[in-house]
DNA sequence: GATGAATGAGCCTTCATTCAT
DNA sequence: TATGAATGAAGGCTCATTCAT
């Protein structure tokens, strides 16, 4: 899931010992806080460094750039994400084409929903640097894990099976995305959740063929 | 639709003159030019100045910070955006809840999908500065189209229409924005957009109660 | 005489204001005392700004970079030395052995004692950061030079000329540098200067077959 | 031989233990091995330490300074070269003029030449840390030798011997390093070498005293 | 003694913004 | 009004040096 562009976006050391491990934790996590605080316009490493409560030259230690700090965190979550969507997808192969469409979503709209800060600052964060590389990678995995899905489904059979995957992965990703980006993420996004659940399954029913 | 945080992002004088006005317009298109050529990340303002042909104290004669640009040009798109739709749905007033889905999501996508470029680079724009209030506004415009055109179908009622409306303007911008961001935007756009207009229906189609 | 490696080591912009010029020409002015006051080691941009009295932005306004200005000095302290040599040459072109090497030598020694501070100065510029091909570019033009004047020569012909000439050259540059760069440059250097003259006399002299 | 500027440029502990005195000796080879591998640019403590096989910690026991590593780095190089030509001064003590000459002047260019690359790695490390006052006292010690060494000459007394002395180490010295830090060092070595006897001759032969 | 994680001063450079011309 | 030279705060990052383990 990693190709790094120019220099490597890899952690520098090897947080082998657990001293190290809690820091590297402390400055991800501290990126996170600084994120969501005060924006990606003001995420520097200074900030960072303050925030994780070590010194500029610690944080350097353990990530070779501020991007890498970055891509290291989008990275993380994109993958936590789509492991929960693959997780469910295999989980639920097989099932009727109604619970297989629950399924992805709510993994999907779960795994984001579950930390909605820290979601809604990767967001941010990935559109201010360029992770296009990540970001595809992901939706390839999403990609599959929705077509085997839909291809295992034992009641039904699906038209135009490739448009109705990226559409339906679009949508789902893409309105979740809203939500947790807009103004009352909270309150709002159960009743989103439930929604959602519905639209899809409609998606799908007017797309399949009965068998 | 503007309340900015600290300092004015009014233009610093308006553009009474003609001259002046096409000036503000090199301005703003050179800033759009700059975002698509360059990316948001060299969006400087001098590289600003240099594509419209003017200097940089002239362009702040026109504009209170590079800030004020970005923003009055998310706000003229959001603006436009929004407008269509509102027509859509004036124009749509009153029609069966079909139409009346078709109308809003065309309209939407449509406007989105005119320039995708321009689209994508504002979306950068916008994650990249702070404009949650610019587009928190447009979104609630978009609320109201929506409501006022579900609420005038001449065919049904709409369960829940607040929870509706609210889901299904943030699976339409949002899966809109999924794929004007991603990889492929052009080629797969139509598909996704009859897909979408499918969607929406199923969707609707379940939350209605018939009359 | 330039052969930048990466990035341009150019000037940023052509002096043309007399503004301009004098800042420029304070910079590099700035530059070489610093690297007299403080050495290479303590060289940095902010010094250097605040000796010519003028903020870092303004520096960075007329130099890509603090090598370019290092760059700029040398390029131009070597050519000023290349040049007074080849004109000494130039003019004692045809005349005798000894008329000759005098000329070559006080030529050099002269550029190069006209401000021993500066040529310190540059001295360790040079060494500090890499100006290979400034230095060797300079040389080559010391060698022609020498070598064209040993030519011309009336009243001898040289035996083994290449050799002769890159010796020859060594020891006047090398020797020039060694009394700049030692303690007590300026009081010595009268002494020494005349003291080359009879050294390079007295090796034209064995290397020359009398005509 | 030294007089540092601030804080001890002396090792920190004596090296009686024979592990302690090898660990030096590692270290200060490894600073020559970066020296020459990586250049001065990138000569780091943690580089030098990690080439030296032992922890930045352990090289702060035995040295207090980087500067002081490269002290004793350069120090130890003038000595050896230094105590080569005073030998050489003892041995050739009242033998004739040339003889003199020629002892002189082999013993300083095969003591640089011995290892050139070293010698080239060190002129820099010279004039990018300020060691004046050791290369004034190594200095020293040439002219001292050089003096006595005339002055011992059998068949010759020496007219104005002070700036004759002065003189000719200088451009033995510095043709030498010219012809080291110049481009071709290894090739052009030879003939060079050779020229400089015969420029010594030559001249010293112009300033005796025939008896 | 040895280790290497942590420190933080300080470096080079960029860029939004101002203001004298 | 237009210009663009000047400003200087701020950013990312390095590296000599220390000190708890």
């Amino acid at each position: 899931m990693n190709s790094p562009t120019s220099g490597s976006l890899e952690p520098r050391k090897a947080p082998v010992q657990k001293r190290s491990k809690a820091t590297v934790e402390a400055i991800l996590e501290a990126t996170v806080q600084v994120l969501l605080r005060d924006g990606a316009e003001k995420l520097t490493t200074r900030r960072i460094a303050e925030r994780a409560g070590v010194s500029v030259g610690t944080l350097y230690q353990y990530a070779p750039s501020k991007e890498a700090l970055l891509y290291a965190l989008v990275s993380r979550h994109l993958d936590l994400t789509a492991s929960a969507v693959e997780q469910a997808c295999r989980t639920s192969h097989g099932r009727t084409l109604m619970q297989c469409s629950d399924a992805f979503v709510t993994a999907y709209v779960d795994a984001k929903a579950a930390d909605p800060e820290v979601s809604r600052a990767l967001y941010h964060a990935t559109s201010r640097f360029d992770m296009t590389e990540l970001v595809d990678a992901a939706f390839g995995r999403l990609y599959n894990a929705a077509h085997a899905l839909l291809d295992g489904a034992n009641d039904a059979v699906i038209k135009d099976i490739d448009h109705v995957v990226f559409s339906w992965v679009a949508i789902v990703a893409g309105g979740t995305r809203q939500i947790i980006e807009g103004a009352d993420t909270v309150e709002r996004f159960p009743a989103f959740r439930c929604q959602l659940v519905k639209i899809c399954r409609a998606y799908l029913e007017t797309v399949r063929i009965r068998e």
